[in-house]
DNA sequence: GTAGCATTCTTGTATAGACAAGTTGCGCGA
DNA sequence: TCGCGCAACTTGTCTATACAAGAATGCTAC
């Protein structure tokens, strides 16, 4: 049984770590990156032991670590299954456009079609926390799947991070990363996720039939000290993109709301 | 080592329960009870094994449950302390829309469509992890706020669960309050938030022309040990129904998702 | 063809033993 | 008295084995 020493020698620090954690770890990497996709079979005790020349026990031990997890679920007699990949990226990285085209293996894409200051909407001033003679700087862009439209996004900056944003080539780069290397970060994001038909205007952006259903995300974008950075009105085609969230009772943050209009 | 026959013999299903099952339980009702208040020492595993008469793996296995909950801690060397009371009232609440409703003060209402044991599709099977041959039991009903119907929900529970609904008068009283009532409680839900236009049936329900846009939630349930307690489809009215999600950086649990149907 | 049974596969539960690693506390020596 | 080190204790890791229970599959009998 000498299969450990012909594991792969590339983390040098990694052979401090116990068997049974390795083992996890290989198995949510192979998760992680796709090699095993959600409703995929893990590989049976038996292949995990053979494998690894290791005892049933610390294979148990492994799978029972990403089971805690929820990432794998499984029950007597049945093979283990992925059940969904483990969500723990940086909200940044959750927010963003392009981290989100780059994690899926697309390429990411934004036609601007406005971007300048000017002054701000009542609305706007209400949501970055403004006063309503604030200048404020808008952006919007369409945004591209492989050259596919995706989304419209519609965004409003305080004035003196728009000025940040001053000569980037907002077509390529992430405005989060853009703002990231100049030491703004998002910590907080309230999002507000609704469905709207699309109006003439969306609907040619689109390239859909008016009417069709949108995924409409409202989001309000605050540094650390909570001061407010971006807000948002993201549009998304209903058939191209939904949205994921999980909620553990530690966490608990998803909550319905009335929309009062429609009475 | 007969320590368990001597076991109070109180709960008469709980004898059917795996030996660690039981011990957890008992620690859990400890702590619940406060006869371990937080901070406290747990029982070393020698005191375990001696008190129940099991083995050391047993007992670890028993601990490592309580562990995975977050409700107590330890590491190599230190005693297992108790870092809290078991969360026993939480994630239910802001699912509910039972409490949804209360919370706005309108009156919620629900109009039972459909309820009622059936074979198992395969979706569900998916979704609740079981088994295709399993049954299930499948709930239909139009949610109304203030009698203005708001959403349709679609929802199937494994058959156990299913089972303890039977009779109860889910016109009135919230199924998560039901659930709880018997000890089952939501720990985790994963949430699907996506746009739909209205098709013909779900227009009617809602009183809504065809294409209307809809926000469509599917939303899995799970306990504390990930098992899955409920999937439910639940289909909002575009105009009166939104959500909000708050991220912090702490807990990012948004997520988008791309739709590979519409390329 | 199909229902039902039996086999086989996979996971769950439990025990026992061995060694490693970290913590705590006591006692001894300076 | 103070500090160091050893010893005892506690948990972590790992192996090996046995039997039970649920699921999937294939085969047989009808």
């Amino acid at each position: 049984m000498a299969a450990i020493a012909e594991w792969p020698q590339s983390d040098a620090g990694a052979d401090r770590l116990p068997l049974y954690r390795r083992i996890a770890d290989e198995l949510r990497r192979d998760i992680a990156e796709g090699r095993l996709a959600p409703g995929a079979s893990l590989p049976t005790e038996h292949e995990l032991i053979r494998r690894f020349g290791v005892s049933r026990g610390t294979v148990r031990q492994a799978r029972a670590a990403l089971r805690a997890e929820g990432t794998v679920g499984g029950s007597q007699g049945r093979v283990f299954s992925v059940k969904g990949a483990p969500i723990t990226q940086p909200l940044g990285e959750l927010i963003s456009f392009t981290s989100w085209a780059s994690g899926l293996g697309r390429q990411p894409g934004a036609r601007v079609i406005d971007f300048g200051p000017e002054p701000i909407s009542a609305d706007a001033a209400d949501a970055l926390d403004l006063p309503s003679s604030a200048r404020c700087w808008r952006l919007e862009r369409i945004r591209t799947l492989d050259t596919l439209p995706v989304m419209i996004e519609r965004t409003v900056f305080p004035d003196e991070i728009g000025t940040m944003l001053q000569g980037a080539d907002l077509s390529i780069r992430s405005v989060y990363a853009e703002l990231e290397a100049r030491g703004i970060v998002v910590a907080t994001a309230r999002h507000r996720i609704s469905a709207v038909a699309a109006d003439a205007t969306d609907a040619g952006l689109l390239d859909i039939p008016r009417g069709s259903p949108l995924l409409r995300v409202e989001r309000r974008g605050l540094d650390r000290d909570h001061q407010p950075i971006e807000w948002s009105i993201d549009t998304y085609r209903g058939d191209r993109a939904d949205f994921e969230i999980e909620n553990s009772a530690a966490a608990p943050t998803l909550a319905r709301r009335l929309d009062e209009g429609g009475a």
